[in-house]
DNA sequence: CATTGGAAACTTGTATACAAGATGTCGTGA
DNA sequence: TCACGACATCTTGTATACAAGTTTCCAATG
C-alpha cells in the first residue's frame, strides 16, 4: 500500500531514469494491484502525469510512457539560455559570499562524483543542484519549478547524451567557467558560455542513431 | 450536460475575467449538479484546475477559487521580460512581410477596440495575440503556452491594473512602438521599452488599496 | 488457404455508494 | 450566561460496479 504522492514520485522517477522506456504501457489496473490501492486515486496520478507529459493517455485504449518530443527539448534549451545569461549576468554584482561558498562545495562534489559507482545519477542531480542555486540565489526558484514542470523530455535527452564520462569532465569544467566568470565580473564572456554550456552538441546524431525507438517522430 | 472539455473552459474563463472572485468555494456536489454530470469527470476538471493554481483545494474540507499571488505575478513578468527582449530583438532582423501586416493588422484592431463597448475584454484578448504572435513569428509557440499554463494570477492582476481606459492607449502606444524598433531595427531601444511595457507601473499602491481582499496574504 | 464475422477479453470513462475528516449547531450542564 | 460535548451535516477521498469503445483471436464460410 503506497501513497499518491509516493507513487507519483516513484513512476516519475523512473520514467525519467529511463528505467520506463518511451511507450511502456502502464495499465490502470496492472499499476493499482501493484501498489495495492484502487483505481479511482491511481487515476489522480495518471491524470497528473499526463499533464506533465509523462505519459500520453488514448482513451479507452492505455497510456504509454511519452516519445522524447525533441522540439520540447530544444525549446527548454532556449528559454534556459535567455534566462541564465540573464541570471548569471546580474549574479555576477551581487554573490554573496555564502553563495560562492554554496557553489564551491557543489562543485567539489561533482569532482568526486565523476569517478564513482553511479556516476551518471549522483553527477545529474550535482548539476541540477549546481543551476537551481542558480536561479535561488537570484531569487527565481519560482521559474526553476516552472523550468523542472515541463522538464520530462530535455531531462531523458540530457541523460542518454551525457553517457560517456569525457562528457562530465567537460560539464564541470564549464561550471567552473561559469563561477570564475561571475566572481571576476567578466560579463562580457557569459553569454557564449552558457550558450554552450546548456546547447551542448545537441546537433550531434549520436542520439537520433542510438536511441530512435524513444524518440518521437 | 456539458463536457469536460466545456466546463474546464467556462470554469477557467470565469476565474480569470473575475465572475467568479478569489476565495469563492466551488463544491464539486454543487458543480455537479449545475453541469448535469457526475463527480467523477467533475474531479478531473478541478484537479487539472488544482494544478494550474485555479483553485487550491484543501482536502474535506472545500476547493477555493484561488487568491491573487503576487511573486507569481513578479516572476511571470520577469519571465517574460528576458524572453520578449530577446525575440523582438531576434525578428529586428528577419521580421517577413506577412508578419508585420500580421501586427498592423492587430494594431488596427486594437485602436478600434478601445472605444467600443466592452472594451476592456476585446483589447485584453488583441493585446494577448499581439504578443502571442510575436512569440509565433519567433518560433517559440511552445513558450507562449507554457507562460499561458502558469498564467492564472498574472491575467487576474493585470485586468485589474488596467480597468482605467487611458491605460489601454498607452499600451496601444507602446505596441507601436514595439513594431516601429522592429522594422527600423533600432535594437537597442527595446530594452528599456520592454520591460516598461510589460512591467506597467506594477509597484502603484492602486491595486492594493481596492482590491486587498483579492490578493494572497 | 484467405477472409470475414463475431464474440470475448481487454482498455479507460462514468456513476454511485460509502468512508472519513471538518464544521457548525443545538442542547445540556455548571 | 458561558462552556463544553454529542450529533447532524457538510466537505472531499476511495472503492467498486458498470458503460462503452478497442483490440485480439478464432472459427465459420467462401
Amino acid at each position: 500500500m503506497s501513497t499518491k504522492k509516493e507513487i507519483l514520485n516513484l513512476l516519475k522517477h523512473e520514467i525519467l531514469n529511463l528505467t520506463l522506456k518511451p511507450g511502456t504501457i502502464l495499465s490502470e489496473t496492472v499499476l493499482s494491484e501493484r501498489f495495492q490501492i484502487s483505481r479511482t486515486p491511481l487515476r489522480d496520478v495518471l491524470k497528473q502525469l499526463s499533464i506533465e507529459s509523462y505519459i500520453d493517455v488514448y482513451p479507452k485504449k492505455g497510456n504509454l510512457v511519452s516519445y522524447i518530443d525533441l522540439e520540447s527539448v530544444e525549446q527548454i534549451i532556449y528559454l534556459r539560455s535567455v534566462l541564465e545569461k540573464d541570471i548569471i549576468k546580474g549574479l555576477s554584482g551581487s554573490l554573496t559570499l555564502k553563495g560562492i561558498m554554496e557553489l564551491k562545495k557543489n562543485l567539489e562534489e561533482q569532482k568526486n562524483a565523476i569517478y564513482q559507482e553511479h556516476a551518471l545519477e549522483h553527477f545529474l542531480m550535482l548539476d541540477d543542484t549546481f543551476h537551481r542555486t542558480l536561479f535561488t540565489l537570484a531569487g527565481h526558484e519560482f521559474l526553476w519549478k516552472l523550468i523542472k514542470f515541463s522538464n520530462v523530455h530535455y531531462e531523458r535527452y540530457r541523460r542518454l547524451h551525457m553517457l560517456k564520462q569525457e562528457k562530465l569532465e567537460k560539464v564541470l569544467n564549464e561550471h567552473h567557467m561559469i563561477l570564475d566568470c561571475m566572481t571576476n565580473h567578466e560579463t562580457d564572456k557569459v553569454d557564449e558560455l552558457v550558450q554552450h554550456h546548456l546547447r551542448e552538441d545537441i546537433n550531434s546524431l549520436y542520439l537520433l542513431e542510438n536511441f530512435a525507438d524513444y524518440i518521437k517522430a
